[in-house]
DNA sequence: TTGTAAGCGTTATCAC
DNA sequence: GTGATAACGCTTACAA
């Protein structure tokens, strides 16, 4: 493999010129046969790789997507991310990543970046909460912000799983087992949490309770840190014996803060988190929990942001603009321990 | 923001040349103070962003780099990517993400995808264990290969962590806790296993104990499932009273097979893993592990990196090609119960 | 079926 | 200090 070769090069080798060689590429317009197994003969001798600069350049068009999310880090947009990218390999485009840390500057930032080089689409994770500053006009796919923003934008597709369900579903669980005073573990900043809060509710009044405003944890900080501690600062109170933690930290933080206690899980209090780590299945007992698909969400954005991207003319019509996804309950130990799995016994 | 405006036409409505706006953007030769306000108020007002195709397109040079490697949803390598995503990102650089899956194909694909978008340097985790095939002559850091590996090839960076000293470290501390017949659990075909696996004979050795064959475990694929059950499989022979596991899901399958068999851990069994995942804190009790420290592994990468694409002329001295990182102990419940560490107590 | 040539947005080399 | 202008590698009318 030498230094790189241009088209200019092979149509030289090849004998012929470079339409012919550029149309023999993109299989586009009329070649003889013969052409073109003596032109592709020569690309591989020479390794020749077109330049997607120059492509994008004349095409004015790039096969390269940005996604944007707050850290590539975590979890469950992690998951979401490598699918998409995936996906979208498959179909010829490269994804640039761009961590966002939630900051306003930062995604501005990353536009301007992903603008530049031209990218043919843009997939954001949880957009910061500001004005329309940065709108670009380029096909889009927000996933788990809120739908309400810029419903008139062409281009736009909005997805999140059904976070109101997921608050309902768990806060359901914990009530059929049993519990009388449920809990929640939420941030009052996040919009998923404020959806999956209002499931909580939902459940709580079907359940005939009144949700109660000193059973509503509001932790400052997604960790498990301050989850554990929010259990042992909250606690003397008012004693739930079920805990509904809105995301993954959540959960161990407040298994942490209830073995603290010197109680038992699910004995003595029940837990329902949320999303798929690890950690909740590692941990002892393990965490039930809701998962959101991240298979599916990605591919839906996937598929999404490729239509939009394929589709050139996309008025007219005017589409569903916000795609919500179902989430479903996986039962572990924290609620009822499972006949299979066994566990410390102590001693 | 509107259609996106060129810099001729930005040139147009500031009166002056595309030359002269060139220069200004660039800072970059001769230009007054007042045509440089002028020019600047325009491009504020137009949104003007500059197309990287184009210049990179001209100065053969593009900023962007390509990160590849087998999962991003991977921990470890999920979490150094995103160092190096953010480090490079400050220094003006777009990061494509490409999953290799440990895949040879997908390997080669990515390089000539990353090739084509004219990227100015590579990162690489893990590469494949394959012949030179899909070489390019571009600065490259690999992360986690065995640096005998082209040694003769310039603009090319090997770094790893120190993985003899990492099974070295653990294994030592396993001895030194009591220890009497200390079990690896570790994957044949890893390079860094092969390493970790060293270090573990050589803290057995300096202990006085020859390495046994019956206590290497070897699991077939990394997964919490298969080292749970490599556990129950070999228990029968060699009842162990110590565990050594060169990652972490080896950690936490360790941890469910011990219980599974009605051991206590740490007072039958003693557990050492490897990586810093939140499933090996999460776990209870909470898992002692070696630690690589990421930070310093994704900031030595793509200063590694930046310097090479920075650097015209590398040749002359011969560099140094292979940077090896150390790393550390964090002791937590699964050797010796720490005295701050509360504990589920049975009842 | 193939070739010629303009042009995409930028930089860089010259002049002035 | 500033302005023409060629060139980067490619696509695409239009001609042949």
């Amino acid at each position: 493999m030498d230094e790189s070769v241009s088209i200019r090069k092979i149509a030289e080798l090849a004998g012929v010129s470079v339409a012919t060689v550029s149309r023999i590429i993109n299989k586009k317009g009329r070649y003889s046969k013969e052409t073109e197994r003596r032109v592709h003969e020569i690309m591989d001798a020479y390794g020749y790789v077109p330049n997607m600069l120059a492509k994008g350049l004349r095409t004015n068009r790039n096969m390269m997507i940005g996604i944007m999310l707050p850290d590539i880090t975590g979890v469950y947009f992690g998951d979401v991310a490598s699918v998409i990218q995936s996906y979208l390999f498959r179909h010829g485009y490269a994804s640039i990543f761009c961590n966002t840390g939630r900051d306003k500057q930062m995604e501005l930032e990353c536009i301007r970046i992903l603008q530049s080089q031209q990218v043919a689409g843009i997939v954001h994770f949880v957009r910061h909460n500001h004005a329309d500053a940065g709108f670009i006009n380029l096909p889009t796919v927000y996933l788990d912000t809120d739908p309400a923003r810029e419903p008139n934008r062409e281009q736009v597709v909005n997805v999140t799983c059904d976070n109101v369900m997921g608050g309902y579903l768990g806060t359901k669980r914990l009530l059929e087992a049993g519990c009388k005073r449920v809990a929640v573990l939420t941030t009052p900043t996040n919009y998923t949490h404020v959806k999956r809060l209002e499931g909580y509710r939902k459940a709580l009044r079907e359940a005939g309770f009144e949700p109660e405003k000193e059973l509503i944890y509001a932790v400052d900080r997604v960790s498990i840190k301050s989850a554990r501690e929010a259990v042992a600062a909250n606690w003397g109170k008012d004693r739930p014996d079920g805990l509904m933690c809105l995301n993954d930290s959540f959960g161990i933080g407040a298994l942490k803060g209830v073995l603290d206690l010197g109680l038992r899980v699910p004995e003595d209090v029940k837990i329902v988190a949320y999303d798929a780590s690890d950690m909740l299945a590692a941990s002892n007992p393990a965490i039930t929990t809701i998962i959101q698909p991240k298979e599916l969400v990605g591919e839906t954005i996937a598929r999404e942001l490729l239509r939009m991207m394929q589709d050139p003319a996309p008025e007219g019509k005017s589409e569903e603009h916000s795609i919500v996804i179902p989430v479903t309950l996986l039962e572990r130990d924290s609620v009822e321990m499972q006949a299979h799995a066994p566990r410390i016994s102590g001693k």
